[in-house]
DNA sequence: TAGGCTCTTGGAATCAGTTCCACTGGAATC
DNA sequence: GATTCCAGTGGAACTGATTCCAAGAGCCTA
């Protein structure tokens, strides 16, 4: 058992034939004669030959390979979405990935891209766990790159992100379909951090309303944290009001599960008496929630898709500039919205 | 710019040395005298050389590489913390790590180890996304490899698990620390799986009643679906009983949220009424109910790491039988388990 | 001054493949 | 019957590294 790997001149030897033959039956040429194939296959089946990915490598330059590079602390669930969704499409071309959690300091991902480029990866997806501006190592230059979820301020990647803005608004237009005049909305993040994700769904927000000729009420917006408690103060804060709203659009899933709490303490139901929509479906929280929770889908997967779509299909070092690609986030309907109560449909058309 | 890469030959060449100093340079031996290595390494900073992996590789014979695939469709939010644990341990050990999301069908994994015992991997983790025995395709008796949070009945591959039956009396002993006596518990899953995280988990729980002096009361136990809903269902049912309990165990957090909910709609409040402890640690549900739940954390991280350490360490083809580790649920403190309510503490002695 | 050391060094051989060029022998064409 | 043509084939050259052996340069010793 302890005979080593046999190698493509080992084939060749017991077959009687030449090592091209071999490589050409390997390789699944059409010029190699029937009989010739069916003897080397056979051989080859009773040696248990496996070729050598990296002699092939080697020779044609072609690793077949893509790193996926994350970056910061990944305590999120959503690394494994973007992964999946990134590999799905590399195994469509024959490509595997080589994944790196490069949470750290700066060191540790400039290594980590070294490696990659002595792997000899063919690209490179920098994916980011939230939606920021991002100062990537500089070595990234010599290979193609997209970001995920993520853009340098020059521009100098392609770059694949959520399109904030437009889930906002779609976000908020859902909710004024249903009657729903008086829409809290409470922001997943402090304005002052500048986040994308924090200033995009507000602005959608706004768009919407002025859309739908609802007048702009700061009254009913909200600075949050992202996390579930926050979730919950503001809501209570919120019903405190004289005129409390009848319909909330939250920032993140996680706020609206602290709110369905605050929700349930007061005795409303939702979506009877209010309706909630979320942000970001994490599924095992929005799936878990009583009823369902409806929200917008961060297009992770699809994000993952993109970016290796990319790597295959652009040609590198040509397209200036870097195409910065925005996915819609699509509205998971799962319960949580309803009509406005009669009581409040107010001077509704 | 378009240069070709350079190789060690060109290295060599503008260096004026032969390839054998430039390789010895490349791994850093001894025997290069200082200014010598200061002049080949100026002339590969200038020439950007990077060296080929590839190319070591296959004289070498070593891949620095493992394999990581995981099965089924893995909707769960747990791969990650499984791929940073192996992809932590390995990166200590300087070897990278290929991430295959093996959803699909047998074909598909098939396909997957080939891909990874072509590119010279030095062992693979197979890893399940809930604990419960798998058929793994044949190719991996190939490989080093382990099992993680799986196994298979021949017990033919070293395999990790979780600490089911421990985590479960832990759990269970917890409450009985702080007075409680009708403790309830509902299963993760029908018994009549005869998956190891629901069978263990209970028996875990009657281990404990019964190291404490109490009588085991099949009325205080239900089979559980896993999801939000049933603990929801199940909470609401055993608060109707005659004497409902004062503590509850759930074999999942998703049902011990579900219950969250029963609970705040009968008034009660955790802990002040009913205690409760789940299973899991998914931190982002325990993390954001209020108060946050006390759970038993499933050691993803420390499978991962433990696989890839033995991968690492063990010879291969020696040790039989392959180990079949169990590594311990900790329990996570956060607030959801107080005393028993002075009402209830009974017989206590 | 020859012999024996150690320290450096060059470069051929090697790893497991692919690629390309030259060379078959038989069928088709003239 | 001579000339093309071509599918099928063998094998040398090559990819980019490591490894190892032989050999030169100093230095020390006998």
């Amino acid at each position: 058992m302890a005979v080593k790997k046999p190698s493509i001149h080992d084939i060749a030897k017991a077959a009687g034939v030449g090592v091209g033959t071999v490589s050409r039956v390997l390789n699944e040429r059409p010029n190699v004669a029937e009989a010739t194939r069916v003897k080397v296959e056979s051989v080859m089946e009773q040696l248990g030959y496996r070729p050598t990915f990296a002699a092939r490598h080697i020779r044609t330059g072609r690793s077949q390979l893509f790193g996926f590079l994350t970056d910061q602390v990944t305590t999120t669930p959503f690394a494994h979405d973007l992964i999946k969704g990134a590999q799905a499409r590399a195994r469509q071309a024959d490509r595997m990935l080589m994944v790196i959690d490069a949470d750290g300091d700066d060191r540790v991902r400039e290594q980590a891209v070294a490696n990659l480029i002595e792997r000899g990866v063919e690209g490179i997806v920098y994916a980011a766990m939230f939606h920021h501006e991002v100062h990537v190592p500089k070595a990234l230059h010599e290979v193609p790159t997209v970001l995920v979820d993520c853009f340098t301020l020059k521009r100098d990647f392609a770059s694949v992100v959520p399109d904030e803005v437009r889930g906002g608004r779609e976000a908020t237009e859902r909710l004024l379909e249903e009657g729903h005049r008086r829409i809290a909305m409470v922001t997943n993040d402090a304005l002052s951090t500048g986040y994308p994700a924090a200033m995009g769904r507000l602005e959608g927000y706004k768009e919407a309303l002025a859309e739908a000729g609802v007048p702009f009420d700061e009254a009913l917006v909200r600075e949050g944290s992202g996390n579930a408690d926050s979730g919950y103060r503001w809501a209570h804060d919120l019903l405190d009001a004289d005129d409390p709203p009848t319909a909330y659009f939250f920032g993140t899933d996680r706020m609206a599960m602290g709110a369905y709490f605050a929700f349930t303490e007061v005795g409303l139901t939702v979506p009877g008496d209010v309706s909630v929509v979320g942000f970001d479906d994490q599924h095992y929280i929005a799936d878990a929630l009583r009823p369902a929770l409806t929200t917008m889908a961060l297009p992770h997967a699809a994000m993952g898709r993109w970016a290796i779509d990319h790597l295959l299909t652009a040609p590198w070092g040509e397209d200036r500039p870097p195409p910065q690609r925005r996915l819609p986030c699509p509205i998971v309907e799962r319960g949580s919205v309803g009509r406005v109560p009669a009581s409040d449909a107010g001077e509704e058309p």
